[in-house]
RNA sequence: GGCCAGAUAGCUCAGUCGGUAGAGCAGAGGAUUGAAAAUCCUCGUGUCGGGGGUUCGAUUCCCUCUCUGGCCA
């Protein structure tokens, strides 16, 4: 299978397109708001033209309502891949959510999902003690963790709190039984790579423009007029519509809300390049060179025949 | 034209009772296991608007010029 990784606006989706069309391909969105329904322009989804012509998977698979997570993607990720291998087709991944791609790399430990009544209660100790007492108390428990964890990473303290809770077993306990993912299969594993920032933040800011061109601000009036949707969804503090929403509320003016949530892609795409840099095996090409979908099916072509499966 | 208030980091501003300055944001780098488009960490030398004066020493006090607001003609 091939994995195309990228930060956001590199142009990964249309490539995708290319390669699949000319290596009979199926394609699987790894990314953590395209399996949202009706988000669709702030999300940059692919078209429903773009769609026909080549499969898609995981786009519009869940309700914004729902918090969709690594592990439901590493389930459906690999029900998917299975499923286009039966087909005598070639799964090509395609995203900019590294979290899953890494799920896919190194494989989940089996830890329970998210508990919502702890976490609030959690959330509502860290609120009274501040989040250093809890990294203490995590400290007792399990130490290994603590100390990869810094005192102020909310986020994973209460993760690692909620594990212990649900399973009686520190986390570091349940990392350690983690198998490693058992693929029978080579990956290519692809990434692009800018190469210049400042053309990456121009692309960015464009794009953004074009979203609302495109009739961005009513697609989150729609989802904001649904009762059962607020902004502390993963759904709705998505790059865009958080910032949006806040615009709706009257919390931020347009002007404000346009700069914010170009600055949060552009951040976004910081992040993505972090993880891209120390990705192990990872061939990086440079996304606005002129020969990029050459370059990439040379890259393609070449790992198929090692493969033994280039059928023309 | 007159009066007043400003001019300090890319931006918004604080500050130095005279010993050459620091926050937020932006930006850069990093972390990343059921929220990941999330969350968290690290990184701050800049003619302190120009010129002159006082002083051992001026970004700070004084004079002057330039620019930007506001008020009065």
């Amino acid at each position: 299978m091939i994995c195309l990784q990228g930060p956001t606006a590199s142009g990964k989706s249309a490539l995708a397109l290319e390669l699949a069309t000319e290596f009979s391909c199926e394609i699987v969105s790894v990314d953590s708001a395209q399996v949202y329904r009706g988000m669709d322009i702030g999300t940059a989804k692919p078209t429903s033209a773009e769609r026909q012509q080549v499969p898609h998977h995981l786009i519009d698979i869940c309700d914004p309502s729902h918090a969709y997570s690594v592990s439901e993607f590493y389930q459906d990720a690999q029900q998917c891949i299975a499923g286009i291998q039966k087909r005598g087709n070639i799964p090509l991944l395609v995203g900019g959510t590294c979290l899953y791609f890494n799920a896919l790399r190194v494989g989940l430990a089996e830890l329970p999902s998210a508990n919502s009544v702890l976490r609030a209660s959690l959330t509502a100790e860290a609120q009274q003690l501040g989040w250093p007492t809890l990294h203490q108390r995590l400290a007792e428990i399990d130490a290994m963790t603590a100390s990869r964890l810094h005192p102020h990473d909310g986020q994973r303290i209460q993760r690692a709190l909620e594990v212990f809770e649900l399973t009686g077993k520190p986390l570091s306990y349940w990392h350690a039984q983690q198998s490693t993912l058992s693929t029978d299969q080579s990956i290519l594993w692809l990434g692009l790579m800018p190469s210049s920032r400042a053309l990456l933040h121009e692309r960015i800011e464009q794009r953004f423009l074009q979203m609302i061109a495109e009739g961005f601000d009513e697609e989150v009036r729609l989802l904001m007029q649904r009762d059962d949707l607020h902004i502390d969804l993963p759904s709705m503090r998505s790059v865009g519509y958080r910032q949006w929403w806040a615009y709706l509320q009257g919390a931020l003016t347009r002007e404000q809300a346009i700069e914010r949530a170009i600055i949060a892609t552009r951040q976004l795409a910081k992040r993505q390049l972090t993880w891209l840099r120390r990705w192990p095996g990872l061939t990086l090409l440079p996304s606005d060179d002129r020969l990029i979908k050459l370059s990439v099916m040379a890259h393609v072509r070449a790992f198929l025949f090692k493969a033994s499966l280039l059928k023309k």
